[in-house]
DNA sequence: AATGAATGAGGCTTCATTCAT
DNA sequence: AATGAATGAAGCCTCATTCAT
């Protein structure tokens, strides 16, 4: 696969149109039709290479929470400390909803229309994304390391106010997704009580 | 008007029916035959009250974005320092969000299909809403009260994580809104920078 | 009845409201919403006045043809030429299509709609209305007085040029009423093979 | 295409069944499913043949008055004499209207519904044609070869008894087309005050 | 891999009409 | 006589999808 790249196959093209018209218009809102004609192509050729909407829809969200996922288990460090983990974790999180707006705007949607058990899959993801969070909250509460207001409403402070992010963010806005990283790791340890005065921000991710 | 008892007319219960609808399945996921059954009426019977769903979806933007301005209006108190009013904002926010998740989820959907004059009132009502925060964490910033990582970022992070609380909280939780307010303010404390070390919530809302 | 004159009844400004609405826009392209909007009163309230949208349209085809014939049957003089009873013809012919244009229209357009017996009805003044004028010609070219081309095409010709008035006369254009009679009393002279060089036309009807 | 033949493809098809349709009941009085039932094929396939109804009868408008002035164009003779050019456009005229009722009926129906620039141009049709005539008839007139009564209402009165042929011709009666229009040639001639006493009508077309 | 054509289901909405008040 | 509200039927049209080519 291309990703991010120029779309090489028709597959991948379509694939392109339908996540900026989901994110764009909603999922109920795209006709099969309207991605028809914005690939420049009939509407009978996407069934070609996607047996179904929904079809092209779970490819989308599929990617994305794998992806999402992966760039946190990538991200892990072992024998780190529960403060530089967290840190890293926000700056994964902050990254991907700046850098992949649309394809969070779309799995951040109210996705009903999947199949249970594709439901059940992005339920299970949320689930335990936010558990990775959470644990790394509890860990750094239990060793002293933080100070929590709470543990839950924590939690969906921190993911949701870079969840958003991918509903405002411009790439050719004023700030760069790595100046996005150090504003929301900033905002996160203030969350979680930590003052780190001078500390400068974690080190950014090459381009 | 019957504000959140029991719909006495015919047209309220039609507006009830359609917040619950469009706040679970989104707008454009829920037809009017299923809100005229929910209803026990027949669809053409809900035309002798909103001659078309977008006056239903409009209706309801119409209400919350008035509301939760009048909210912020009302609990706005004259000579009062910036992190007094900025807790005070805080708590209106995210006990409207608590109380009204339905009608938040819809004003916060996508709602491109309302007419351009309507979208454009919705528009310019979340440009005062964030510019009331704004102001409010300039002006402490300003005077020295606030101690902001920046404004933008920080006025998109109280924002969101209120308006994300409409997502996920349920009235039968184990937080009731006054006690979720106190949380969040105490986040919104932390966010600009301010140690009210022992200083308890700002009173609550009698129910 | 107030022929013409301001409506004084609700019933007939009904009416009124709905001649020019079929004539206008048509039968099937006219609601019974818009009518009673036009009259200023709720739909429901039509039916206080007419059982049924066809009964509109009959009462104005019912007037129409009544009246159309009625003007025939005073028209005609005893002991007269066949030559004097023609152009009396065309005259209250052309007259009637000229001031009464929208009910005319109404009359002559496709009108289906009505029940088989009111259908009838029209079919039948037609057939009578048609044969006045058919038995005039034949009588007139079997004494010698016309000079016909044929008796069936001259009819319809006669009729239909006479018809066709009430679509594009305006009471406010250059010719009035009975210098329009004038007009097509020539062009019948002309068609039924009468030179009447300098006979002026039938006196005309007083104002 | 197959002018007149039986109709080879669908859209041929669906436009001769529209065409049967909107003449004898007219177009607000047609529906798109009769039209469908008709034709033997769901509501749904039209629309893969014409976008919308209004489609359908601007299909029917744009063809016929495309054709009529075509057939008068064709007709056109240089240097001939202002009596056959009128002798000529009276049979263009008749014959059309003979062949093609149904299509007249519709283009000379009220047809409102059509686009304001579909509109316009029906309009600008008609005032090409009306001119066409009465361009003609001042000809004529000019040079002494005709005898008008007057030139507004000799203009209205040729085109509409030929106009009105469209309502009541059955191409199985009495009369063929070419005989029709020698009927109505002489009916001209003698409205344009022209005695052609024994000269035989114009020759007639081949079928 | 692409498409023209067909379709069952359903979208929103309007229609004429009724009926209780 | 007027009307608010309800409704069955039907209006035009779009939808996702299929299938033969």
């Amino acid at each position: 696969m291309s990703h991010h790249g120029a779309p090489v196959t028709t597959s991948e093209l379509m694939l392109q149109i339908a996540i900026r018209s989901f994110a764009d218009r909603g999922y109920e809102a795209t006709s099969m039709r309207q991605i028809a004609q914005d690939v420049g192509v009939k509407p009978a050729s996407l069934y070609n290479h996607y047996p179904a909407k929904e079809d092209l829809l779970w490819a989308i969200v599929e990617d994305a929470i794998t992806e999402l996922e992966a760039r946190q288990d990538a991200a892990v460090e072992v024998d780190v400390t529960p403060l530089r983990a967290l840190r890293t974790f926000v700056r994964v999180h902050v990254r991907y909803h700046a850098t992949h707006a649309q394809e969070a705007r779309i799995v951040n949607a109210r996705i009903r229309v999947l199949s249970s058990e594709r439901y059940a899959r992005v339920l299970d993801f949320r689930k335990r994304y936010e558990r990775r969070l959470r644990d790394l909250l509890v860990g750094g509460d239990a060793d002293g390391s933080f100070d929590l207001v709470d543990v839950k409403t924590t939690t969906f402070a921190i993911l949701q106010m870079g969840m958003a992010i991918s509903d405002w963010y411009r790439p050719d806005g004023e700030l760069d997704p790595e100046e996005l990283c150090d504003r929301y790791e900033r905002h996160a340890l203030r969350l979680i009580g930590v003052r780190v005065p001078d500390e400068p921000a974690l080190e950014r991710l090459a381009e």
